[in-house]
DNA sequence: AGCTAAAATGTAATCCATTACATTTTAGCT
DNA sequence: AGCTAAAATGTAATGGATTACATTTTAGCT
């Protein structure tokens, strides 16, 4: 394999021409670098990437930390990531931690050693202290989980005001007794869409009652089993704010099963709009997150990062959109 | 940040002794390797990862070749591939192709730059000769597409005898009148399921008819609109096999519409097993492709060309198997 | 022609770990 | 003690692009 000494010698020029003829070309004269070019093709030359990553200390790669890449809206989110990180010139690097935090470090350390320019990370369970140490020293983006009182750059929805609106639709549509399932309650983000539940029925004086609320973990069997304990109730939720579609979906099973029916004797609303949710039987009433979009965003606000512009928003919170399907048995907004 | 020979002079050694004790501990005596390893602990110094690839012209990185990672199989052999990618020490580069061939051959170049160790190729339109021509000089792995006549190491399902054993199910129920949607034709991997779908008929006296053979791609959509065009035959067929899940799913919200039963009126078989063809109802009858494993199996094939085994058996066949649901109204196998 | 500023090019240091080869130290033996 | 083989350590070259700084060339002007 050719280097660009050997370039330089059958262009007769030096190495630092040659570099310029690739790097910015403009900077050399047109007879010269035509002289170049001619050696690089002749040569069949191609730069050392790897020499290139030593010397600049970069490596156009940025990581992706996942819980989980098997788990439903995350490709969505990689795919926009991905999509604006080829525009522009950058690869990357997957990083599934399979919900382990010592994972999760490791991949930290893969930035603190220069192995990648960026990190996204799309939800974790890092200490608060250690993610805003890094995102300090490093470019980050936090997408999905807002932090409250992080000064981390995010990329997020308003998981409060949308719960709000998923449970406000169905108060809208007459129910008063609205059951939910939430995701694992020791995330920040199954805790936002269980206040926002809250707000709702509070701001339509109508009491919490706790065994109204289910913590399931996010799994269609979670909602099925979580939705067969409200049925067990003397008097059952006539409408159920499940914090994702797959319990959603999984609440539906239940009702079913019971030989109820859904919209007609439970109404159910889901949060996700995975793309399954529009197949299903009912198709699902859900909240609808732009997750390529926060994929593109979050890259857009790494690059910002990497390439050293001062961000003028650090935190971007992106629209949810409430999608009335048949699962609530509405035709109105 | 200190590097290597910060460290070497205070602990009073060579550079080469300090790398020594990071790659070869027990080549160094342990009095020395005790005063280096505290010289590294008290400069905090950890290795400079960009140098030792240069150097070593290898990134223990492997790139992964994929259409779309939004595609529902993908994200699994992914995760398979992750996994054992990760035990080993190799981290996984995404490199998504939108289907765009030219974004494939893009991603050769970084394997021949040498910025990656070796290539997992998840399906593909590449030319045949060229990846031949790489798998020669590198490491590569075809999974999925399996190319016959092709001597480049591969992980698949024998995608011709697990169509022919969804059709015969369809069969042994008694179905003689059998209609096929299959997937884009430009690709092997669909005419390999529709080759299987032959070899059942006619293994079993009966006649193809090309009335009874639609091609769809891979979408929802089409294997609803597909089904469509079988329902509005003079006699259509009481059976269907769908190349993939999500037709099948389609061809049987089809059905539904046309206000008849499945499997009563209509039964359909899918495959790939995807996650959602449990809960879809009825739950999808489906030929189950071993995706984690697939994963796995090429991330272990690809390792033993990286470090430079040789193969014994270059080309995989897992076992796919015939998951017997709802959608055929059959309770034996 | 002669001068100057700007443009183009060259020189050589730099990034830092790795490793072939050379040298020194150690251990085991008579 | 003296010898040898083996073990441990050191020396210094190497990989190849980048770039600060130095030098040369060019263009534009009087």
């Amino acid at each position: 394999m050719a280097n660009m000494t050997d370039v330089a010698k059958l262009a007769n020029v030096s190495t630092a021409t040659v570099s310029r003829v690739i790097q910015n070309p403009e900077a050399v004269k047109e007879k010269t670098r035509v002289k170049v070019l001619q050696a690089i093709e002749e040569l069949n030359y191609q730069p050392n990437i790897l020499a290139r990553y030593f010397r600049r200390t970069e490596t156009k790669t940025i990581l992706v930390v996942v819980p989980s890449i098997m788990n439903n809206v995350f490709p969505q989110m990689i795919a926009g990531i991905d999509l604006v990180a080829n525009q522009s010139g950058y690869k990357v690097l997957l990083g599934n931690t399979y919900q382990d935090p010592e994972k999760a470090y490791s991949y930290i350390e893969e930035l603190k050693q220069k192995q990648v320019d960026g990190m996204i990370l799309l939800t974790t369970r890092l200490d608060n202290d250690v993610i805003t140490d890094i995102a300090d020293r490093y470019p980050v983006v936090l997408t999905s989980d807002f932090i409250e009182g992080l000064n981390v750059p995010t990329v997020a929805i308003d998981n409060i005001s949308s719960s709000r609106e998923a449970v406000e639709h169905l108060l809208r549509l007459g129910h008063c007794r609205i059951g939910m399932i939430t995701g694992p309650l020791n995330s920040l983000l199954s805790r936002d869409r269980l206040k926002g539940y809250r707000q709702a029925l509070l701001a339509n004086d109508i009491a919490i009652e706790s065994v109204l609320i289910q913590e399931g973990d996010h799994t269609y069997e979670s909602g099925y089993n979580q939705m067969n304990k409200f049925l067990a109730l003397e008097k059952p939720p006539t409408a159920i704010f499940a914090a994702n579609d797959s319990m959603a979906m999984g609440a539906i099973k239940a009702v079913k099963d019971q030989n109820m029916k859904v919209p007609e004797d439970v109404a159910v609303v889901g949060f996700d709009n995975i793309q399954f949710s529009e197949i299903f039987e009912p198709a699902l009433t859900t909240i609808a997150q732009p997750l390529i979009e926060m994929g593109k965003q979050s890259m857009e606000l790494l690059l910002k990062q990497i390439k050293g512009d001062s961000l003028k928003k650090k935190q971007l919170v992106l629209d949810t959109k409430l999608i009335i399907r048949d699962s609530c048995g509405s035709k109105q907004v």
